[in-house]
RNA sequence: GGGGGGAUACCAGAGCGGUCAAAUGGGGCAGACUGUAAAUCUGUUGGCGAAGCCUUCGGAGGUUCGAAUCCUCCUCCCCCCA
């Protein structure tokens, strides 16, 4: 299989310095791709760098993924308006130990020859003497070639530091230190990191005349423009504890059409042939939205299980489909907490409740699903509240009749936010 | 160093003595439609409440029956000239 030729027809290649075909088609060749450990886990953002590295490895080629311990305590300022702020060792330790767990998921480390490495940095920049670096690596790049970046050009009106403009050097050597010790050819990254990698190549020929290669691929966009792997919740995270696989599955589920057609390209590993039968499926009967269903399902099989997909799967129908309270009731009290993991909780004392309490006050003192009264008020005028998907009204009061499992309340704002009560 | 302009709710931005809890737009939330989409339309968007009351217009004072609006001082931002 021909990796540039997979990455084209996924949409994955933005650019690729001459050459590197003929590299990769010449030998196994090993290349890598860098992740800052600016969290302690990958967003779905990274899962493009991963995907390329799982193709490259497909492909018959060896993928290095490098954590950016040392980097990432330097911050990239591509691109970025604001310079960042700086992490500390401790959390980039911790960071790092967090991802290559993660990582470890995704990439072969078992497969002899191009088995996946994964690297860190810190481990050879840490005792670097800065003497050295600028005498053995400085000396190879002018400021003018560095300063001539995209990258760096957009931030000279606003200010950059001497700290932020050293990145691609230090990324550069990060190349020439792969180069040298794990004959490490290519570097791949998101388009934005272009600037940064050329670096490497040139410091690799200049210092050591030998050639060195770089690829990109698109930044990864959406249809409305608005910014990729973000919700109003913040950041799509692998970590399940961060982003619940329900809901990782419904952020899939959600895409928008244009978007589906090509999320499950990159995001997937299915043959084009498949990919190709699915989307005339779809645009035959869009609003089945066989692409968004297959493409949630194979991210969140891979990202998380087989289980926790079976488990988002039967969440969405209850939550989406026609729920019922009968549905709701016939539910064990197993599968009806793993279908509203990850939902806020509170906590209500299972005396008060056998008095009954208004609807009003469970919203707001007894839960924090409203902040105020009058927003709890204004809501249940609209009829936008739910209690075991039966719409309430203001004068409702909620009694211990209505716990499901002899124990919970399941509130609804809207079509979308769950609440759970626990009587105890 | 000199001169000028400004700070208003989540954001932008009107208001320039009472009718201002504060126009309008964006955003948010909800409803309708739909495919849990997009677009569109509708309602809503300080707090407590039945009326009404309370706290808000950079901060601190003052004038006034009454201040987002006038005066004084302070803090911070922007522009022009040197």
């Amino acid at each position: 299989m021909n990796f540039i030729e997979e990455l084209k027809w996924r949409g994955m290649l933005h650019d690729v310095m001459p050459g590197t075909e003929e590299q990769l088609q010449k030998e196994m060749t090993t290349a890598y791709v860098g992740i800052d450990p600016t969290a302690d886990s990958l967003h779905i953002g990274h899962l493009v760098s991963v995907m390329i590295l799982k193709h490259l490895q497909y492909c018959g080629h060896k993928p290095l993924a490098l954590m950016g311990g040392a980097t990432g305590m330097v911050g990239d300022p591509s691109f970025k308006a604001e310079e960042r702020k700086l992490l500390s060792k401790k959390d980039i330790n911790h960071n790092v130990a967090c991802i290559r767990k993660q990582l470890e998921k995704f990439l072969d480390f078992e497969s002899g020859e191009n088995s996946a490495e994964i690297l860190n940095n810190y481990d050879w920049i840490k005792d670097y003497l800065f003497l050295d670096f600028i005498r053995d690596i400085g000396k190879h790049i002018t400021i003018n070639y560095m300063m001539a970046k995209d990258s760096v050009k957009k931030r000279l009106d606003t200010g950059l530091s001497f700290t932020e403009f050293s990145y691609q050097l230090l990324q550069g050597f990060d190349f020439l230190h792969l180069y040298e010790t794990k004959n490490c050819k290519l570097q791949m990254g998101g388009s934005d990191q272009w600037g940064n990698i050329t670096t490497g190549t040139e410091l690799i020929r200049r210092k050591t005349g030998g050639e060195a290669f770089a690829l990109t691929c698109p930044l990864i966009t959406k249809a409305d423009g608005t910014k990729f792997g973000k919700t109003e919740s913040g950041n799509i995270w692998l970590d399940p504890d961060k982003t619940t696989p329900y809901a990782f599955y419904q952020f899939w589920l959600n895409c928008s059409d244009v978007d589906a057609k090509r999320y499950i390209r990159i995001f997937t590993l299915l043959p084009k042939q498949e990919i190709e039968e699915l989307e005339k499926q779809h645009d035959l009967e869009p609003h089945l939205r066989i692409l968004q269903k297959t493409l949630a399902k194979d991210i969140t099989i891979r990202v998380h299980s087989e289980s926790d997909y079976e488990a988002a799967l039967q969440a969405s129908e209850i939550l989406f489909g026609k729920g019922t309270t009968d549905m709701l009731k016939s539910l064990d009290e197993k599968t009806f907490l793993s279908v509203f993991e990850g939902v806020p909780q509170y906590r209500i004392a299972i005396g008060e409740l056998n008095q009954g309490i208004p609807i009003l006050s469970l919203l707001t003192e007894k839960s924090a699903v409203f902040p105020s009264k009058n927003e709890a008020r204004r809501s249940l005028k609209e009829s936008a509240i739910m209690i075991n998907k039966v719409k309430v009204t203001e004068e409702s009061i909620v009694s211990a009749e209505q716990l499901l499992s002899n124990k919970y309340i399941l509130l609804q704002k809207g079509k979308k936010n769950y609440y759970l009560v626990i009587a105890e």
